[in-house]
DNA sequence: GGGCTGACCTACT
DNA sequence: CAGTAGGCCAGCC
């Protein structure tokens, strides 16, 4: 191991926790619900940034089936290359529950967080 | 040490 | 709505 990992052994506990703290984030997405980047590296806590969001799923193991189709953009956008597998899959998986895309959009308003508060107060008519 | 890239964001033009 | 600019953090050369 090098220097870099003890010199501070119970200094500082974020090590990699914050990636653990994106993939319980997103783990804890409810279905047919959708997350933004930086909506999750702000659930994740402070010490983070959107960008890191994408390395830690792009590090996360499949065993734990992390559901990394419920993130998307600020622009409702999936992040892919249209075309793309992962931009078909994560398309498809979402459809599958429920969330509908506009033009490869989606409604953040809708089928995010408040969105969800949203439809139970107002229903589907929203 | 510097420079470039990446499943990004916000703000402004 | 599209394009640009600045900021962000980690990994690789």
């Amino acid at each position: 191991m090098t220097a870099s990992s003890v010199t501070s052994s119970e200094e500082k506990p974020e090590f990699d926790s914050w990636v653990v703290a994106v993939w319980h984030v997103v783990q804890d997405i409810p279905r047919g619900c959708v997350l933004t980047y930086g909506e999750v590296a702000r659930l994740a806590g402070s010490g983070g940034s959107p960008r890191r969001v994408s390395q830690a799923l792009r590090q996360a193991p499949r065993d734990m089936k992390l559901p990394w189709h419920r993130v998307i953009n600020s622009q409702g956008r999936i992040s892919f290359p249209v075309g793309s597998q992962g931009y078909r899959q994560q398309k498809t998986r979402l459809e599958k529950e429920g969330v509908v895309f506009l033009n490869g959009r989606t409604n953040l308003q809708r089928y995010g967080y408040s969105g969800a508060l949203d439809k139970l107060f107002w229903g589907d008519s929203v």
